[in-house]
DNA sequence: AAATACAGTTTATATTATAAACCGATTTAT
DNA sequence: ATAAATCGGTTTATAATATAAACTGTATTT
């Protein structure tokens, strides 16, 4: 039985993973909305993924209103197929 | 983007979870062995899995030595694959 | 009979997740 | 013009969780 990574092994940060492993970029609000999870949840995790080195969150504005734009790394998306190969040693799939 | 049961998002519980699955049934010692736990923190889960009602864990003895034997139930069978279910949602299986 | 080991349980601690409270800027209402 | 609400977050306090260390009782070995 693999280690399962605790960075992805909680529902947020993988909800998170695995909405940018599909979708080019994606904004905090998106996120925030896809996730059903409150901004200040979301944005704790989105630092911890970002100082792991999964994802990338650059702040820009939009006229005037600032922008979070989100993206997953290679190391990211490295890290998040170990941890579907790791889980489904799990799941039996 | 389903809730992903708590009681069998954790590594540990997850782990047993599995083992039972796919084996009638299962001793303490055996469950430490595979899933390479420390007895104290297997056993705060195990108990968690029987109060969720999830798991059983029947107190007997062999010779001498006492010997806890864990079967899942029903309902954790059900559980399991339910989380199972939600968990593709999110690896893209 | 003292020490060691076995099969766990209890309790204390470290880590994690989560939401509440806050912040600065902007927009809306009075 | 200014007070009040809104947006897009961050910081901080608290609740929940996981984990291991310390303990218990019985049995075996020395």
């Amino acid at each position: 039985m693999k280690e399962l990574d605790p960075l992805l092994h909680s529902q947020l940060r993988l909800a998170v993973m695995s909405i940018l492993m599909n979708v080019d970029e994606a904004d905090f609000v998106y996120l925030k909305e896809k996730t059903e999870s409150t901004a200040g949840n979301l944005s704790v995790q989105l630092d911890k993924l970002v100082n792991a080195g999964y994802i990338t969150a650059d702040k820009g504005f939009v006229g005037k209103k600032t922008r979070t734009v989100c993206r997953i790394t290679e190391q990211g998306r490295k890290a998040f197929e170990e941890y579907v190969e790791a889980l489904k040693g799990y799941l039996g799939l």
